[in-house]
RNA sequence: GGACCUGUGGUGCAGCUUGGAGUGCACGCCGGCCUGUCAAGCCGGAGGCCGCGGGUUCAAAUCCCGUCAGGUCCGCCA
């Protein structure tokens, strides 16, 4: 690759003049000063080796390639330098403790053949040192720098320095500077205007929490920490920008998740103008593939296949289905329920609910516990759930469906869902959204399980067609699914003829290998259209004006038809590069519970500072 | 708001089921020896409120209750 482009900005000064890492045998015989810290020393009391590590150089994120994955020290950073008894500085570097900082010159030497290290990318040679000077000193660290030891996440987040400088973070803090560059350089390549929109906006009613900041100059009034730019693209739309996207910056006071930042978070934040839902598709696949083409060595099958929201509920019981595996979920509805005399399934159809069946592959033997657990999971979801364990070895046939349902109505069951001797089938009766729902997280924890997914694919998807409204359980009323600024599919007509339940909006998420890396929607940018739509939530014209009085006003003015979408940076980047969890992608995160180990924020003020912003602190009573 | 898992010298773990002296492993740390190592090696040593509080018991790292901290999940995340 191009490293020694990359390597050009070196500049030499005082502290060094090449780095520890470049070295090689063409360099025998050079007087060199390198600086870096002490990684490793081997004292042989008549002889003392030092490895000598620099800091990650701009190529951090290719370090991995080469040498990366042998064990030891920073192969790729490192350089061996050797000192005698007969100098000042053997006794200096001898007390000098690892991960001090040091600047020494010396002779670059060939290493006798028998002990060049194949390890090293400088193993050919090393360093005779003639001088050092000690630029700062170490006390002894909490845990071990070695690139692959075991340290836990609370000491690393504590020590996120020390973190770093093991290398394989710092590697990744590379990666995703050049994932963001080629964002930007791909995005203005295809005519889109990078624009950054204010941190400090106001409250939005709808949504996540806001994080609030409370005003100085305006007593009692708080500005708030956008959640996301939405109303900021959507008007710079009407205010005649094409094509619009911000690595922005996004603020939730929301629990978090393992693929879920607690805090902030970034998103790659697009709209388009005069654009439909198929424009931001080919934008988005354009995109992915090139980011993954270019930092991935995976293959995406483009173009990504769509499924509609209530196809992905029912043939993998959610809506950011995994697809690189099978095991479907099966609706064997006309299979059981005309035929069976068990009322579970005969009168299910009258109930309209439905029975869905899923494979599951070598679990006939699994204990009673694991098939508690999806019966529990099926009842919570207001279903009922069943299973049947085929014969293994000539044994009989297990769970509770054996001894309630016909040879022939097993039989039919287990070719329904193609399930083979060892195999255990899982039952659902319910609703039709939710029975498969269960069947869905066993889908899932198998597919982890026996290992069906293909790691070297990144199967996106497109779900399309979610519903525009649901049915709020705590109020009985109808709510925005999701975005409230998306289109009714149908327009005003469908709003004023069809039951809320059953309109469909221009609303999608792009998934991949089970995450949801974003959602995004075709806008409502008709006033009359938003006017009926956000009636049908149960907001009046006054409380929309109130709400979002800039969106409100400027869509008086000719706003554009417009679509956007808004994949989720850190998490996207997370899935490419195959991290547990969304922190290692992230160079200072907080923890889960929202609290940063290494700053130690959140944290009181002084009174005068709350004081001056007219607070009072009212401490929840103790229970 | 809820569920589950974890908490043992500086670090990472084992010990807990079935209570019996802080018992063990690896790394690190301190001292000594050592001229070709590269995760150096060898010898010796120090270091513990077993997260914290309460209970049961003759006896608690171990069992029970509470609490704090970290993680995973549900709710939540338009």
């Amino acid at each position: 690759m191009a490293d020694t482009d990359r390597s050009e900005p070196f500049v030499a000064n005082r502290y060094r003049d090449r780095r520890c890492g470049d070295l090689r045998p063409d360099d025998v015989g050079a007087q060199v000063r390198l600086a870096g810290w002490v990684a490793a020393k081997r004292d042989h009391g008549g002889l003392l080796f030092v490895d000598l590590r620099d800091p990650a150089g701009p190529d951090a994120d290719l370090a991995g390639r080469g040498g990366g994955h042998l064990r030891g020290h920073h192969d790729d950073r490192v350089v061996q330098l050797v000192l005698h008894p007969d100098q000042e500085a053997f006794s200096t570097m001898a007390r000098l403790r690892l991960e001090s900082t040091v600047s020494v010159t010396g002779q670059v030497a060939r290493r006798p053949p028998a002990n060049v290290n194949a390890k090293l990318a400088t193993g050919d040679v090393e360093v005779e040192v003639a001088s050092l000077e000690v630029l700062s000193s170490s006390e002894v660290l909490p845990f071990s720098v070695e690139r692959d030891s075991d340290v836990g996440e609370e000491a690393r987040l504590t020590y996120r320095y020390l973190d770093m400088r093991r290398g394989p973070l710092v590697e990744r803090l590379a990666k995703r500077a050049r994932f963001a560059q080629l964002v930007r350089e791909h995005l203005s390549g295809r005519g889109f205007l990078e624009v950054q929109t204010p941190v400090l906006t106001v409250s939005s009613p709808e949504g996540a929490r806001d994080y609030l900041v409370p005003s100085r100059i305006y007593p009692g009034e708080f500005y708030a920490l956008p959640q996301a730019p939405q109303q900021f693209k959507q008007l710079l739309m009407v205010g005649g920008v094409e094509r619009y996207f911000q690595i922005a910056p996004c603020f939730r006071d929301e629990a978090s998740r393992a693929d879920r930042s607690p805090g902030e978070f970034y998103q790659i934040d697009m709209e388009m103008a005069f654009a439909t839902q198929e424009d931001v598709f080919g934008e988005v696949e354009l995109l992915f593939g090139r980011l993954v083409a270019e930092l991935s060595t995976k293959r995406a099958p483009s173009p990504f296949p769509r499924l509609s929201y209530a196809d992905a509920l029912a043939r993998y019981g959610t809506d950011k289905p995994d697809i690189r595996f099978g095991l479907e979920v099966t609706d064997v509805s006309g299979q059981l329920s005309g035929r069976t005399e068990l009322p579970m399934f005969a009168e299910a159809p009258a109930r309209g609910h439905v029975v869905r069946a899923l494979r599951a592959q070598g679990a006939a033997e699994r204990p009673r516990s694991w098939f508690d657990t999806f019966g529990e999971a099926a009842r919570s979801g207001g279903c009922t759930g069943s299973w049947l364990q085929l014969p293994v070895d000539g044994a009989d046939w297990k769970g509770p469906l054996s001894r309630k349902l016909t040879t022939e109505e097993m039989g039919a069951l287990v070719a329904a869902v193609g399930a083979q001797p060892g195999d255990a089938v899982l039952t659902s009766v319910g609703p039709a959204g939710a029975a498969s729902t269960a069947l869905g997280q066993v889908r899932t924890g198998l597919g982890r399980e026996l290992g069906l997914a293909d790691p070297d694919l990144l199967a996106f998807c497109w779900v399309v067609d979610f519903p525009m409204y649901e049915v709020n359980e705590e109020t009985g009323q109808w709510d925005f699914s999701h975005n409230p600024f998306s289109m009714p599919q149908g327009g005003l007509e469908a709003l004023e003829t069809k039951g809320p339940g059953e309109i469909l909006a221009y609303q999608y998420d792009v998934v991949c290998n089970g995450v949801e890396l974003s959602s995004g929607a075709v806008r409502n940018h008709l006033p009359e259209v938003m006017e009926k739509a956000f009636a049908i939530a149960g907001y009046s014209r006054e409380r929309i004006e109130r709400s979002f009085p800039a969106l409100w006003n400027a869509f008086r003015y000719g706003p554009p038809p417009h679509a956007g979408i808004a994949p989720g940076f850190d998490r996207f980047f997370m899935v490419l590069e195959d991290q547990p969890n969304i922190r290692e992608v992230i160079a200072f995160p907080l923890n889960q519970s929202a609290r940063d180990l290494l700053m130690g924020a959140p944290a009181p003020v002084t009174p005068e500072q709350l004081s001056e912003l007219h607070l009072q602190v009212v401490l929840p009573r103790k229970a």
